[in-house]
DNA sequence: TTGAGAATTTAGGGATGCCTAAATCTAACT
DNA sequence: AGTTAGATTTAGGCATCCCTAAATTCTCAA
């Protein structure tokens, strides 16, 4: 039986998968503000249901079979906050926490009619692919805002959604999934960014830049 | 903390003291599919949490405190089967379980919204009341079609919606909420109902009469 | 190559919520 | 009152998922 600690798990690990191979103990007891012991634990059990691969001291990797799980939990994450957002009027700072507990306890019809509702959409309100019914998403690793050169313009793709006030931060600037952001200076000693979106200058700290995914712009 | 568990045994607790005052551990059990010696360990909990009053063999009544949060709980209920009905397109045989499992844990703000695009309203798709924010619901004890004289007409109040085949059945002969029925004859030895609903007259068994609650009509 | 320090695992424990089996209580009938 | 059937509670146990503290393993730099 799969338990929802256990989606938690599974979805965590693909989500720090991403680029990487192997995902370490400590990486997932931080994601998840879990003790490494307790993830050791959890990481035992999913590995004797096959879900992921696991050897002491080396990381984790998923199986298949695991991945599966994650896309169908991450597909849940991602619809139900674009169908917070778009269909119920959430703002976009909310839907994160509701998401999170919606999305182990919705039914596979509650999932399809979401996604018919919004037209069978492939991006969540902050700019992320949302997973096909059979898994397929290609998320492209972006830079973060920190590292475009200063002179340089970005769009931005996404934004990291775990923090509520920080998400409203970015509603106040401008940063949202679309927007075109220019990089006018970068202070020193990890100073603030000087940035421009939509004729407006701002400063921003790098904490917030290194929460911001883009790609580069064509100038 | 109120766990999830316990918001099922209060809402329980409270659905079956309708009418009577003291409800019994067997009667819990029976209505939660749980073992007797578990509903006895969580009313102890309950208890001590002030949520009911209980004396050991003597049943259980909810406090003020314990009302509350079942109220709560029935409203997110029936709020959500309404709303997957009537926004969602779901059919009325699926919003039961699907409710169950949402409505521990959605938030006020999602209620609100649900509540909002409904026009904030008083009944669910299978008849039943919901509850006010502030908890005030009358919910009237109706007769049951088994109940009604031979000869007379009812209007459906409200049907169970325990079971997802025995609403498609509803559906099928029409018993629905503010249908008027007409019981044309009742078999003996707890035999069959004759039914007349829209000009079409049926047969159904007891069981499926006690599970649809009626006012009498005016003739 | 050998510590030191970091990462990881093991060991032991707590809370929740369920179970079965055994003990106890209640209520009803004689 | 005594017996007994049924309801209820107690006792002991299991699974889940978390924790802290201690032991172990790995890694990297001197």
């Amino acid at each position: 039986m799969i338990t929802h600690a256990m989606e938690d798990y599974l979805k965590t690990v693909y989500l720090l998968q991403e680029g990487q191979e192997k995902v370490s103990t400590s990486a997932i007891a931080q994601q998840m503000e879990v003790s490494a012991a307790s993830v050791t634990g959890m990481i035992r059990k999913l590995a004797a249901l096959g879900l992921l691969d696991y050897a002491s001291y080396q990381g984790v990797e998923l199986t298949e079979g695991g991945k599966k799980i994650a896309q169908e939990i991450i597909r849940h994450h991602r619809l139900l906050e674009l169908y917070l957002v778009e269909i119920m009027g959430f703002t976009w700072d909310k839907v994160h926490d509701e998401a999170d507990k919606l999305e182990h306890v919705i039914s596979e019809e509650f999932e399809e009619r979401m996604s018919e509702a919004l037209g069978h959409p492939t991006t969540d309100p902050h700019g992320h692919a949302i997973p096909a019914k059979d898994g397929a998403m290609q998320e492209v690793a972006y830079a973060t805002l920190t590292e475009v050169d200063a002179g340089s313009a970005a769009t931005v793709q996404h934004v990291n959604d775990n923090d509520p006030e920080m998400l409203r931060y970015f509603d106040q600037l401008g940063l949202l999934p679309g927007a075109v952001v220019r990089v006018v200076a970068k202070e020193p000693f990890n100073g603030p960014l000087r940035l421009k979106v939509d004729q407006t200058e701002h400063f921003v700290g790098r904490e917030v830049a290194d929460n911001v995914f883009v790609s580069p712009q064509i100038t």
